[in-house]
Order: C-alpha cells, then sequence, then structure tokens
RNA sequence: GGGCUCUUAGCUCAGUGGAUAGAGCAACCGCCUUCUAAGCGGUCGGUCACUGGUUCGAGCCCAGUAGAGCCCGCCA
C-alpha cells in the first residue's frame, strides 16, 4: 500500500527517464481507474503522437474506444478522464477535440527540464529495460565454400541491427552466424578436389576462396551429370559425419578458407558476429528424431521419417510432411533447425530467437517452429520469430544480377559504393577548390559509401522487396545516410567555428525554447525512447530511420532559422545545447543502425 | 492446386483501427556579403488494385477477385 506522499512522488515523474508515451500512459491508466474503476484497469490508453501538429503533440483515442463499453459519450468519458488525469507537470491543460480526443501539448518547461538531463547522459534518456531477456539473433549465415553475395546483404545489415538495439536496451544478445557448413555440398566438393587438386585438402591457402567456388561449380557439374561421382560424394559425406580424419581435415581447411574471407565483409561492414554452423549440431540430431519419436509425431513414409504437418498441403491437398531423416539415413537442414531450438532454449537458455532470413524461408519456418511447438519444445515464456525481408532487385525490378548475368559478389558491390562515394566527394571538393589529405579522402568515402548501402536497406520495410540503385542510396539528398552525415557534420562545424566545446558550456546553461524550430527539434529529441523501444518490440529498423531522417530534418529547419554563434549569449548558449543533443542523438542513432559518423566530410 | 509476401502520387517508398493519407525523388518557382546551399521554403501531383463485409470510424481487420514476386518430400 502506498502512503499518499509515495503515490504523489510516483506520480510526479517529470525527471523520470522514461519515455514521454510511457510516461503519459501511466498517468491515463491511473485516471481510467480513478474514474471508471477497476474494471478498466487492463484497458488501453490508445496513447500516439498526434497525426496532425495542430492537435498538439499526443493524443488518446481510448474515449471514443470505450463509448460501448461504458455506455456514455465519447466526449463525455473524455471530460470526466480529463478531471481525473494529472499531467500538469507535463502538458499544458489537455484538450478535448473532434469526436472525443484528448489532446497533448508538452510544456516547455518539461521539455528544457527533460533535455538538460540528458546533457549528462550517455544514453539521451533511453532507460535499460527493467527486465533483460536472453536473446539469439541468427543473421548472416553465408554457406562455407561459396562467396559472399548480394542475398546475404540484408540478413547481416537488418541482423546486426536488430542485433546493436536489443544490446542497447539492456538485454543479452548472442549474435550467432548459423553457417552452411554441413551437408552434401562438402561431400561432392572434396570428392571433386581429391581428383584434381589433392594439395588443397591437406595444405592451408593452397587455393582462395574465389578458386573454392569455381571448384564447386565444376564439382556440382559433375554430381549431377555422373553417377559414379554421386556415388564417391554421398560416401565422402558420410566419412565427413562419422568424422573420418583426412575428410574432417579437409573439410577444417575448406571452413577456414571461407572464414577468412567472410572475415573481410564483416570488417567492411563492421559486423561482430559469433560463428556457431550448422556442424555444431550434428551430435545432437539423433536425439531429435529419438525425441520426436517419443512424443508419436514421426511417421516413416516412403523410407524418410517425417512429421506430417497441420495446415500444409502438397500439389495433391494430402498433409505436407516436414523430413526429419531422409531414407538415406542423413539428416537435412529441418532436422538441424529443430535441434538448434533445443540448444539455444536448453543450453543457452534463450527466450527470444530471432532468425533473420528471407521470406522465402517462411515456409519452413513456420514448418520447424510448429514441429517444435507440438513437440513441447518451446516454453510459454520463450518467443520464436522469422524476421523475414524481400528480396534485393535490380533497377528493372528483377534479381540483382551482374550484366553478363552472374550473382554479384557482395565484396564487389561494396567497392563499387565506396568508389561511387570517392567519385562524388572529389567532384565536390574540386568543385569547391577544397584541399583535402588522401586519408580524409579515402575515410570519407569508405563511410559514406558503406553507410550509404546500410541505410538504404535498414530505411525500407524490410518485408517488401526492394530495389538497389547506387545513384539513389548515394544521393546528397533526401532520405539518405549521407544527409543524415550532413546534419551531424553541420554541428561539428558550429564547433570548430566557435571554438566550441560541448562538454564546458558553463554550469548555468539553460535551454530556452522560443522558437517553433527549436520546440519541434526539441519534442522530436525526447521520442528517441519511444522509437527504439517500437523498434525492440517490431524489429521493424526503418522506424528507427524514419525518426532519424525527421530529426535531420528538424534540425535542419532550425540550423535554417536559428542563428547559433551570431546569437545573444544565453540564447546562444541554449542553441548550442539543442545542436550537441541533436549531434549526440544522431550519432547514437546511426550507431544502433551500424552506421559510423564523420566530423567533416 | 496450396501457402507466404506484396499492390498507396509520374518514380522510389512511409503510414501504429481514429481527425484533412505523408516523405523523398522528378518537374516548376523562390532563398547563399551571414555557423558547409550535401541546406531551407513553396507549387504541382491520390479511385490507397478491385468488390463486398465487420466497425461509431478501415489504406490498416475479414472474405473474395485481379496482378506481381517467392516457396511447396528427402538442397540450405
Amino acid at each position: 500500500m502506498l502512503t499518499g506522499f509515495e503515490i504523489m512522488n510516483a506520480t510526479n515523474a517529470s525527471q523520470s527517464s522514461e519515455g514521454v508515451i510511457a510516461q503519459l500512459k501511466n498517468r491515463f491508466e491511473q485516471a481510467l481507474i480513478a474514474a471508471f474503476g477497476e474494471d478498466l484497469a487492463g484497458a488501453d490508453p490508445m496513447l500516439v503522437p498526434t497525426s496532425n501538429p495542430k492537435f498538439g503533440d499526443y493524443q488518446s483515442n481510448a474515449p471514443l474506444a470505450l463509448a460501448k463499453r461504458l455506455g456514455k459519450a465519447p466526449r463525455a468519458i473524455a471530460e470526466e478522464l480529463i478531471q481525473q488525469l494529472d499531467v500538469s507537470d507535463v502538458c499544458l491543460p489537455p484538450a478535448i477535440a473532434g469526436a472525443g480526443f484528448i489532446n497533448f501539448t508538452l510544456k516547455p518547461e518539461y521539455l528544457a527540464a527533460r533535455l538538460s538531463a540528458f546533457q549528462i547522459d550517455d544514453r539521451l534518456g533511453v532507460e535499460a529495460v527493467k527486465k533483460p531477456k536472453r536473446t539469439i539473433v541468427d543473421f548472416s549465415s553465408p554457406n562455407i565454400a561459396k562467396e559472399m553475395h548480394v542475398g546475404h546483404l540484408r540478413s547481416t545489415i537488418i541482423g546486426d541491427c536488430i542485433a546493436r538495439i536489443l544490446e542497447f536496451q539492456g538485454h543479452e544478445v548472442l549474435r550467432l552466424n548459423h553457417v552452411g557448413d554441413w551437408g552434401t555440398q562438402f561431400g561432392m566438393l572434396i570428392t571433386y578436389l581429391r581428383e584434381v587438386c589433392p594439395e588443397a585438402l591437406t595444405t592451408a591457402d593452397a587455393l582462395d576462396l574465389g578458386d573454392l567456388v569455381a571448384f564447386y561449380k565444376k564439382a556440382k557439374q559433375r554430381f549431377d551429370e555422373d553417377p559414379d561421382f554421386q556415388e564417391k560424394s554421398r560416401h565422402e559425406v558420410v566419412r565427413l559425419q562419422s568424422g573420418a580424419e583426412d575428410t574432417l581435415r579437409a573439410w577444417n581447411l575448406l571452413c577456414e578458407q571461407s572464414r577468412k574471407e567472410f572475415q573481410v565483409i564483416y570488417n567492411l561492414l563492421d559486423i561482430c558476429i559469433t560463428e556457431r554452423g550448422e556442424s555444431f549440431y550434428n551430435s545432437l540430431l539423433a536425439s531429435v528424431v529419438e525425441d520426436l519419436e517419443k512424443v508419436g509425431l514421426l511417421v516413416e513414409d516412403q523410407g524418410a521419417k517425417c512429421v506430417f504437418l497441420e495446415g500444409f498441403q502438397n500439389r495433391e491437398g494430402q498433409p505436407l510432411p516436414l523430413i526429419i531423416q531422409k531414407s538415406d539415413g542423413g539428416y537435412n537442414y529441418a532436422t538441424t533447425d529443430l535441434a538448434a531450438i533445443r540448444y539455444r532454449i536448453q543450453q543457452d537458455q534463450a527466450k527470444r530467437l530471432i532468425y533473420v532470413t528471407d521470406a522465402g524461408q517462411a515456409n519452413h519456418f513456420a514448418q520447424v517452429f510448429q514441429v517444435a511447438r507440438r513437440a513441447g519444445w518451446i516454453p510459454e515464456d520463450v518467443d520464436i520469430e522469422h524476421v523475414q525481408f524481400g528480396l534485393v532487385q535490380g533497377e528493372d525490378g528483377k534479381k540483382l544480377k551482374t550484366r553478363s548475368g552472374d550473382t554479384i559478389r557482395l565484396r564487389d558491390l561494396l567497392d563499387e559504393a565506396v568508389d561511387r562515394a570517392r567519385a562524388d566527394l572529389e567532384a565536390r571538393l574540386q568543385e569547391e577548390g577544397r584541399q583535402e589529405t588522401e586519408e580524409f579522402i579515402a575515410n570519407a568515402a569508405q563511410i559514406v559509401g558503406i553507410s550509404a548501402v546500410k541505410y538504404a536497406d535498414l530505411s525500407q520495410n524490410r518485408t517488401s522487396n526492394y530495389i538497389f540503385s547506387y545513384d539513389k542510396m548515394l544521393a546528397l539528398q533526401g532520405n539518405t545516410a549521407p544527409y543524415m552525415l550532413y546534419a551531424y557534420v553541420r554541428v561539428q562545424g558550429i564547433s570548430r567555428k566557435g571554438e566550441i566545446d560541448f562538454q564546458n558550456l558553463g554550469s548555468d546553461a539553460k535551454i530556452l525554447l522560443h522558437e517553433e524550430t527549436e520546440l519541434t527539434l526539441a519534442k522530436h529529441l525526447l521520442q528517441l525512447e519511444d522509437a527504439l523501444d517500437q523498434v525492440g518490440q517490431d524489429l521493424f529498423p526503418n522506424r528507427l530511420c524514419q525518426y532519424l531522417f525527421e530529426l535531420s530534418q528538424k534540425f535542419n529547419q532550425f540550423y535554417d532559422r536559428c542563428p547559433v554563434l551570431q546569437a545573444e549569449d544565453s540564447i546562444k548558449t541554449s542553441r548550442l545545447m539543442l545542436c550537441d543533443l541533436t549531434a549526440r542523438t544522431l550519432k547514437l542513432g546511426l550507431s544502433l543502425l551500424g552506421i559510423r559518423v564523420l566530423e567533416r566530410m
């Protein structure tokens, strides 16, 4: 039981660092109960940013939704709610509008107080979650002995971003690279190499990945044509899975070779990930079959051990099986994925499993999740989610390919983005008669190029296909990485020009919000936590991009209309604080997208 | 045949059951003696694929139709 004093303290949360929406929601929930009783305890306050600035900053649609349930007119409900609602420390008096909306406008003093607190807060007001969840983000997952191509781009970028956001929110995140390092492709590759290049199987660095890819293609061709070769390859897989020493050594060399190449890409993209490939689960596969047998889900059909699925049919309208063990005794990826689910829940103790793969695997994951659920392997308190994304298409709307029709190597794609960024920058330097060092140019081009690729991907709703265009992603205006990097650079330009130390603006520094653009910017700065909460929940990084783009726009409007260095002292200090907060918010937000900033560009 | 995803401005795309559907690009018109104009302001641009349904209220939910892409028994 709270005392009156404690209730007042709990209510008077203007210095609290929770998100504005969360804070208003709390107050609203209390008012709902005070006005209409405990029955309404779970009712949704329906608090959202307003659809139009003329309605204020936030609105509640709850009175409309509750009209039927309470048997009262929406406006009357709004009236009663406002009576019970104490938000005077946060907002101007709430207004009832339209059919029964309640509109809230933040008080400038509240804004200034919150933003002042951000001044000494590296997290910019974003609280760590109270209940951290151990989370696994499974992403990137290239195949050994193949090069990373454009198909791995989205998984890598989106997965990394999701991991960064969840980590920042305070969750314990395990980033797993479920590489394809185990399966029939090794049988044929090793068999082929034994014939044509045996030294590759015993000597490190005898081949580079490019050669491996070429050998892989030839091996595949032989496999498809030559029954003898097929037989040898299958035998090689069995030898590998049973641990034959020479085959295992060859396999290890191939993996090591690929790993080095993958790392080049991960370094370029600034990706940190732990490899735990399919082979890791090899020893657990037999028990998956046994345990499915025990719970009575396993059915033998045409020699294969399967689980028949609910809600999936084949062409003839028959129930579709998920094959757990092939008729030749081998396992396939469904088995591995089931073993991985169990391992991640039981051994890793994960409470949230996130799989970042293309939408084409939606069926596969729905099937695997169904079987795991029916087997009782997914406890109530564990969430399992397939975070799917669409294809990367060329500007012709078809799957992205080189001019000659080959798959584009990820390495080449990234290099070209950097080359183009460099060409743009050099043209600009020439035009403006600027002289910069080679080091400056190389660094700026690198960051602009890579950021542009990442941002172009992350800023789209991931569920749809997206059209890859260097021209659009590197464009200097619009919702692009360069636009946002430039907003950040503008702030740093001010501090250089004015010889400002943002760390040391004086102890009496106060935020004053008089101009419209100052208020608008301040309000947006306060919404970072709400934006991150949403992405943490729904795993749509484009929402964070949208937030940062709007922040950049609002900063540029402020920059355009409010002189900083020429302003009178107290206003100059206040504006410097807004600049610094904007820059730090951009830097933090971009870092959560996996994008680094530049001080000059 | 079944499943999944998608269809919003000329183009590329946002859009959380709520008020008059938004950006960017392109086009056109303005704004640099002033912190980097890689910027800002403005104009133009909509049958939210179509038809029904649910709802006080639908671009959003449900059903159907059309179109696009992807997936569908021993590859991953």
